[in-house]
DNA sequence: TGCCAAAATTAGGGGTGCCTAAATTTAATT
DNA sequence: AATTAAATTTAGGCACCCCTAATTTTGGCA
C-alpha cells in the first residue's frame, strides 16, 4: 500500500505545529487554537494564521471557531517527528551517555535536522526498539504506531506489586527525581497507600524506599499485575 | 585567557555566511560579496544586505566595494562550525557506517542543530581526533586550529612514493571515485608521470593500479617524503 | 431569551532573509 | 584620459512567522 508522499520541505515551525496538534488530538477532541498556542508558547492569533496556511497545504482540517484536526498526511508527518524524537532520545541515552532527563531538549532540536537515513541507522544500531527510555512507544518508519495502554498507578490496588512501564512526563526535574529513586521503566514497585478520592499515592520501591506524591498517580504507568 | 563570548543565538543562515567567509578568507584576500553569493547559491544583492547586518553585529568588517573579513569573534564562530562539521563527519563514519563521501550533506544540516555538549560527547567517543575522515584538521573546542600544510601531489617528483594525508574536495562523486581506487588518507601512492606545465598527474596505488587525472593534482595532498 | 466571558479571528505591523532591477563604483583596457 | 565590463550596492518587493489590539463568534447561564 502506497502513501501520499509527505511534503518534502516542512519548516521547523510547521513540524512543531504538527507535533503539537498530534499530541492534542490524543485527547479525542479537535485541538483548539488556544491550546496549540499554549503548547508552542505563541499567541493564539499567530496560531490561527499558521493553521490557515497548513489547511491550504492539506496537512490539517480547520473548522473556524471549532477546532483543528490532522489529515492523514498531517498525521503521518507528525508521527514521523515522534519517531525521530524517540529514536534520537534512545540513541543519545544508549550510545552517548545522556541521562533520560537530559535528552529531551537535544532531541527537540535534532529531530528537525536529521535525515530519515540517519534515523534508520540509529534505529538499527539500537536494535529497532519499540519503546524509548521513558517507555513511550516508537512509531514505525511507515508512520504506524501501536499506542500501548497501561494502567495508571493510581488505579492499582493497595498492596499490589507491579512493573513500571512508562513514565509520562517531559519535565527534566521530575524525571531526575524519579530516576534517583529507582522509578524507571522496568522497575518493580508496590502500592502501599492511597489518599481518599484518588489523591496522592504511596509506593515502595525495590530498594525498600517509600515515596509519596501526587505526581506518582498520573505520571507513572504500569502493566497491571506484572510483578 | 578569556574570550569575548560568542553571540548565543546565530541563525542557520548567519552560521552559513560565517563558514563561507571563513573558507574564502583562507585565500588570503578579503572575500567579495559575489564570491560569497556563489558559495551560498544566493544573489549578490542578498549578500550585501546580510553583510551589512553582520558588520553591525561585530561579526565581520565590511569595506564597501572592497570586501569582507571576519572579526576575531566572527572567526571563532566560524571555527566552531568547522569543528562541529568535522566532528559530526568523523562520528557518522566511525559509529554509524556512513562512507566518507556521504557524510557531508548530513553534517551540513546537523551542525546547526547539535549542542556543544553533544559535539564534545561525540569527540570523546572518537578519542578527540585531530583530523576528520578527509584528513582535514579539526579545530579545538576553544576555536584554535593548526592548519596542517601538506605538499600538493602535483609537486611531488616523479618516481617518489608518498603517503596521502588529505583529500581536499567535498564533491561526493569524486570522493567515491577516489575511495574506489584506494586514494584515502593514509594510503601510499607513487607518482609515475606528469604532463608538462604542472598538468594532470599519474599515480600508482598500493593496489598496483595506475590512475591519471587533472583532479589528482590539487585535490590529493600528502606529507612529502613519507612512504 | 438575552447577556457575558472565553475562544477565536481579523487587522495591522515588524524583523528576517531572500529576490529582481536599477544605480553606482571600481578596475582594466584602449 | 575616456570607455567599458564586472563587481557591488541601493531600491523596492515578497514570503514567512511572529506580535498586539480590536472584533467576532460561541456556548453557558441567569
Amino acid at each position: 500500500m502506497s502513501h501520499t508522499p509527505l511534503p518534502s520541505t516542512l519548516t521547523r515551525s510547521v513540524e512543531d505545529y504538527l507535533k503539537a496538534i498530534y499530541r492534542l488530538s490524543l485527547g479525542g477532541a479537535p485541538a483548539g487554537t488556544t491550546e496549540i498556542a499554549h503548547l508552542l508558547d505563541l499567541a493564539p492569533a499567530s496560531v490561527t494564521g499558521m493553521v490557515k496556511r497548513l489547511s491550504e497545504q492539506g496537512l490539517l482540517e480547520h473548522v473556524p471557531y471549532k477546532g483543528v484536526e490532522l489529515t492523514a498526511v498531517g498525521r503521518r508527518a507528525a508521527l514521523r517527528m515522534v519517531r525521530r524524537h524517540r529514536i534520537l532520545e534512545s540513541y543519545l541515552v544508549a550510545f552517548l551517555d545522556y541521562t533520560w532527563d537530559a535528552v529531551h531538549e537535544e532531541a527537540e532540536r535534532l529531530e528537525h535536522a536529521v535525515s530519515d537515513g540517519l534515523i534508520e541507522r540509529m534505529a538499527t544500531a539500537l536494535g529497532n526498539p519499540s519503546v524509548d527510555p521513558h517507555g513511550d512507544p516508537i512509531p514505525a518508519p511507515d508512520g504506524t504506531m501501536v499506542e500501548l495502554v497501561y494502567t495508571p498507578l493510581s488505579e492499582i490496588p493497595v498492596g499490589q506489586s507491579v512493573e513500571l512501564r512508562r513514565v509520562e512526563t517531559g519535565q527534566a526535574d521530575r524525571l531526575r527525581y524519579f530516576a534517583e529513586h529507582g522509578l524507571v521503566p522496568g522497575a518493580a514497585v508496590m502500592v502501599v497507600a492511597r489518599q481518599p478520592f484518588g489523591g496522592p499515592i504511596a509506593v515502595r520501591t525495590s530498594g525498600g524506599e517509600q515515596l509519596l506524591g501526587a505526581e506518582l498517580a498520573g505520571l507513572l504507568l504500569c502493566a497491571a499485575g506484572a510483578p
